[in-house]
DNA sequence: CAGAATCCTCCCGGATACTG
DNA sequence: CAGTATCCGGGAGGATTCTG
């Protein structure tokens, strides 16, 4: 609580460049879009077969994911403009997602993180 | 605790693939290498100025984040394999830290996400 | 069918103090 | 100088229940 008041600022000649114990890194930004548990996951799933309803998604998570926390990762999806949300006026309703523009052009930069991955985890199978 | 004794398992037809409530998506695997709050921002340094001493660090990290925080994520970073860490047996102690060879095939990606982030950001602050 | 509302748990990171 | 040791709060995500 006493920390609540704004950080103890003695010695720090260039605040902005802290930004008070906020860290700016750009990619410590991406993970914030897409940091989140099951959120490449769920850009995967929707990108692949596409749009994609919120039945079939909870479906192939069933047993994973509760889907409160389905329905949390893909608010906060959209929110980022990761994906869009359409919502059919029907009875029943029906809601589709779809990758927006922005959201397509994620994927590549997700193909490198799992080729990284597939390399880094070879080579520390390896080498021991 | 009740849920210790393994996931209820009714429904369940494939068990390995959902890997018991655990996400084994590479991207999510990544993340946990180097998903820590200044990771990146660590790696970038050492990478930057190589070797790196830890008083460095320390210095440029001071008032953002406690020496004990900075020590965690060294030595995490140091346990995935991405930096090697070299202590002297001097008096006073001395210790650097370098990126391993595995550290530095994480600049690339590093940099795609970063560019990534630019054109996001810069994207959504004109759509509004 | 799709989601809102609550409550709860776990764990990461932070503050502080002590050490060879 | 470069650490450990200990305690602690906050936030992400999960379980459960209720709704148009």
């Amino acid at each position: 609580m006493k920390n609540n008041t704004i950080i103890d600022n003695e010695g720090i000649e260039n605040p902005e460049k802290l930004n008070l114990k906020e860290n700016n890194c750009a990619v410590t930004n991406v993970f914030k879009v897409i940091g989140g548990k099951w959120k490449v996951l769920l850009v995967n799933a929707i990108y692949n077969d596409c749009p994609k309803r919120f039945g079939e998604l909870k479906r192939e998570m069933e047993n994973v994911i509760t889907q409160a926390t389905l329905t949390t990762q893909l608010r906060e999806l959209e929110r980022d403009g990761i994906i869009c949300r359409k919502a059919y006026a029907e009875s029943p309703p029906r809601v589709e997602y779809k990758l927006s523009e922005l959201g397509k052009t994620l994927i590549p930069v997700i193909r490198s993180l799992e080729t990284w991955w597939d390399a880094y985890s070879k080579c520390v199978s390896e080498q021991k």
